[in-house]
DNA sequence: TTGACAGGTGACTAAATAGTCACATATAGT
DNA sequence: ACTATATGTGACTATTTAGTCACCTGTCAA
């Protein structure tokens, strides 16, 4: 299995990028404070941060008892890198930040069509 | 099943990276033209191009009885905003810059599978 | 119109993966 | 030492998914 199979494989599952965006908002959370919002058993959770670990995506540090999870972008930013030209990169984003922002209106509430 | 699951599910997959490795080098071919590169039947590559298409990773365009595809850049784009904060986007980039200019590799594309 | 070529389909098999269980280990504070 | 808390493990099941087969449809050019 290769690095960046690792990576993509991990990020296949929703789960799991739950868990990204979890740490994407806070970092530094201990397993059990990411299990509280889940669903799911705490083993479960455990091996999801096992595989998201594995592949690069999350970082981890002891302290005590504890287990300190860390949201790593350096493989996010690598498969941006692989599909994305750099002399490209600045339509795209422009294309993308036009995206959002229409989108984001259309979720805004309407204040209504009288 | 949501957008973005489809999407990194469609990049789970080893055979459906390299093809779009392949757009990525030259856009606008055509299926047979891409099946020549793998060692798997020609549907096999029919069924990930579609999967890649339903995804939006790859748009397609009839040309008579071929059909051609093209890569399309916004869901990567999409993939790397959603966890990598405008703010600290600089310096993970710079430190990818270094990273790859010291490892002197890229990723490579992967190899057919067996 | 006929033959050759490009693309499309339903059903099947083998392999990979998510999630669960009961049980085990390690640390903090009393 | 003792107990509550935080994290770690091996084995099992159910579901999903990759890849193949034989066969069908549509388009080009002579």
């Amino acid at each position: 299995m290769f690095d960046d199979d690792r990576v993509f494989k991990a990020l296949g599952d929703a789960t799991r990028r739950f868990l990204l965006d979890l740490l994407f908002k806070r970092d530094g959370r201990t397993l059990s404070e990411l299990e509280a919002e889940l669903t799911m058993t705490r083993f479960g959770v455990m091996k999801h941060l096992r595989v998201l670990e594995n592949a690069g995506l999350v970082i981890t540090r002891r302290a005590g008892r504890e287990k300190l999870h860390f949201l790593n972008p350096v493989p996010v930013r690598l498969i941006h890198d692989r599909w994305i030209d750099k002399y490209t990169e600045r339509q795209v984003s422009t294309l993308v930040d036009m995206k959002t922002t229409l989108e984001s209106k259309k979720w805004m509430p309407v204040k209504k069509r009288a």
